[in-house]
DNA sequence: GAATTTCATGATGTGTACAACACCAATGGT
DNA sequence: ACCATTGGTGTTGTACACATCATGAAATTC
């Protein structure tokens, strides 16, 4: 898989009204950010991202400053656009705010899952798979961005999903992170997320939206937990 | 109380750094948003604004980007930016939320009241008790977004305060669009929520966190269906 | 030689002119 | 009389020049 300039061509693409050429930049450097292309730290040049992006300064500010407000980069006058620093103990609060939201999505406005939902959550189980027998911790992450927002679709509470898709931004980088300083066992990892995906499954055929949140709410948990022991 | 322009002087104090400039003048648009001075629909000039408050359109632009992701305000190229309308259906999810994440504020970092807070919060239940004798609806909110403030001090969790906080002012109009459209019995109003201010004030006496979470939850809740029923 | 000052450099923040767009009223044709 | 077209007007979105600020290196002074 060769690394294609996709946003680039996205952007040049007709038909796109403001609202989605924002948010493909938005999405486009948040996942930078989330799968560690920009580390904590690292310095976000308006003026670069602009020429990457084929348009001015001006709407690149617009994503840096919702992403400062969604915390994951700030802004200092005559310093420049910095990457925030995944602190554990900081980042603590976020996830036990995670887990509380994440067992609420069973409860507040649940969306049972159709047949056509189920048979794309089935395709992420195949790709899950193969990742557990060759994947590095790059891929893993970006599958686990796509699991999480297709789960997110079970749902309907729009505030709900919103906040906990800023959460979700806000933590995930810590995981990658330890992934990478080895201080996680990735192969257990992939077998433990696996089993998790599959136990969604099972849950979702037999339309259990509320045991889908407590086993995610459980998986978020026990990452958290191995993370921290790790950490220490 | 004579209408001051206080937000001009405020910005024309130096010594203010860029964030403080930015924090005021959306604290300021906000405020206005939920106290009906900007009824939903009606169309907020970025000129207008840019001249009141003696910059140019850029900062205003910011401010209002930050408001429309907080989903007060939307913009519409080549329309205007207008105020979004409060609907119930779709803040019904909003409350619910909030109900939840309430409880929340008890079990998440919550943070013992010093002697200092308790002065302060029996300051507020002397101006509640003057509100209940001869107060208007909106001098009732505008106590109500300084009680609520007031009370996000007793958790240190600050992404489910930042949370709280984007709900609380989704939710706000409507009371307040329902009591200036006469649907809710305004002295009952008070009462209730001067009664809800002392049982706050004995929890936190008590040093009990989680029991001003439990009131707080239970206030929000009913609250909401006393609204529930009017509307019908 | 070390401390201090100065200044060059590059970053974000601001102001402003212009482009893109939507709305509406006036106008012309049918 | 009605409809389509067209242009005027006001709005948000964009590009760019400039202001403001922080940083570090170089020059200067003691």
């Amino acid at each position: 898989m060769t690394q294609v300039p996709l946003t680039q061509e996205a952007l040049a693409d007709e038909g796109l009204t403001v609202r989605d050429r924002h948010a493909l930049m938005h999405h486009e450097i948040r996942q930078r950010i989330c799968l560690l292309d920009y580390l904590p730290g690292m310095r976000l040049s308006e003026a670069a991202l602009a020429e990457e992006f084929g348009t001015s300064r001006t709407p690149i500010r617009r994503v840096l400053a919702r992403l400062e407000d969604e915390g994951l980069v700030q802004s200092f006058h005559g310093v420049g656009t910095l990457v925030t620093d995944a602190d554990f103990d900081a980042l603590e609060q976020v996830y036990r705010l995670r887990v509380e939201l994440t067992a609420m999505t069973g409860r507040l406005d649940p969306v049972p899952p159709d047949f056509g939902y189920i048979a794309r959550f089935d395709q992420l189980v195949l790709r899950g798979a193969a990742i557990v027998q060759s994947g590095t911790a790059r891929a893993f992450t970006q599958f686990d961005i796509d699991v999480f927002l297709t789960l997110q679709e079970l749902t309907a509470n729009q505030p709900l999903r919103q906040t906990l898709e800023r959460l979700y931004f806000q933590t995930k980088r810590l995981w990658l992170r330890a992934a990478e300083e080895a201080q996680l066992d990735l192969e257990e990892e992939f077998k433990i997320f696996q089993h998790q995906l599959e136990a969604i499954q099972c849950a979702l055929k037999s339309g259990d939206v509320e045991a889908v949140a407590h086993i995610q709410r459980a998986h978020i948990s026990m990452s958290f937990n191995r993370l921290q022991q790790k950490a220490r």
